[in-house]
DNA sequence: ATTTATGCAAATCGTTTGCAAACCT
DNA sequence: AGGTTTGCAAACGATTTGCATAAAT
């Protein structure tokens, strides 16, 4: 996922491998919460992939970490802003990615219906303009306060096709 | 049937009231099932409301109907292709509305993280289509093959704010 | 008569929570 | 010490399923 910047990183991203942990550090603070090291392990193994992961799969890589700890600090972390809790289905495990607001990366999802897994892509500035216009005269005709928006694809994965 | 519904229903909607009906048999017969009483009233439900609705409202509207019923017949229709089902969170329940093929009615959501209600809004064709194109190239340049997008937004709904 | 649908109650499964021990400051 | 986090096991809640009865073909 992480494109090789070609020379320096720009300085006004916060978002470049162990900055990130200083920028979590804060949001969690700012929450009043402590970066505690299940926390840390956590957005680490986050940091580490390029797709959204279970809590299934969080443990698989923390082999260590007790299950209702990941529950309880992934739910931490999404209340502090850290981390973006992604549904996919009613019976599926819910999946979990750094927010975009850390990882300066807008983009969307494609959800495989066969294999679950998600991963991420983008679409060009000027669409997600248009989009993001065309949605904000929509909510405003509704009188709806907009948090956020998802756009994903559903179908088959590359991998499963 | 022939006469004119008390409260005039609008003309130009391509579904209208018991052509829903036929449509749906058509749709499940296809699928090997039977159009029930239990499955009947389940769309007539549906076909009466703006919202999707979840399963316990569902039941609320129809107090004979047993809950393992609602769930098996809403799974069938799905399959038969007659409802959508919408997730929205992992502990809430799940939303049903008629399929859009049916309605004939593309739309998308407006989710409110309060009550959780989910009311329908729509977009102007050429933003439609502009998403539908940005699209396919996302999907096309991953080699994913889609079966359905959704464009929701989240946040305040006008009664809750 | 055979197949399919229904209703009830029990089971499933992702997620949450109570509690006592471990941790941090 | 005083408050927080952790791990374990039990609880929860939405959804599914086994089974016996009712309905449809």
């Amino acid at each position: 996922m992480a494109s090789p910047s070609p020379s320096q990183p720009r300085v006004t991203l916060p978002a470049v491998a162990s900055e990130i942990h200083t920028a979590v550090a804060d949001l969690v603070a700012r929450d009043g919460q402590r970066y505690t090291p299940v926390r840390r392990a956590l957005v680490e193994e986050l940091e580490d992939t390029d797709q959204p992961l279970t809590i299934p799969e969080l443990l698989t890589r923390r082999p260590g970490m007790a299950q209702s700890s990941a529950y309880r600090n992934l739910s931490v972390l999404e209340s502090a802003g850290v981390v973006t809790r992604i549904v996919v289905g009613a019976d599926e495990h819910a999946r979990y990615e750094l927010s975009e607001d850390l990882t300066e990366h807008h983009h969307h999802h494609l959800i495989c219906e066969q294999c679950g897994t998600v991963d991420d892509f983008t679409v060009p500035p000027e669409v997600e303009d248009l989009v993001d216009r065309a949605l904000g005269r929509a909510a405003r005709r509704n009188r709806f306060l907009v948090t956020s928006h998802r756009l994903d694809l559903v179908g088959i994965c590359a991998r499963c096709r």
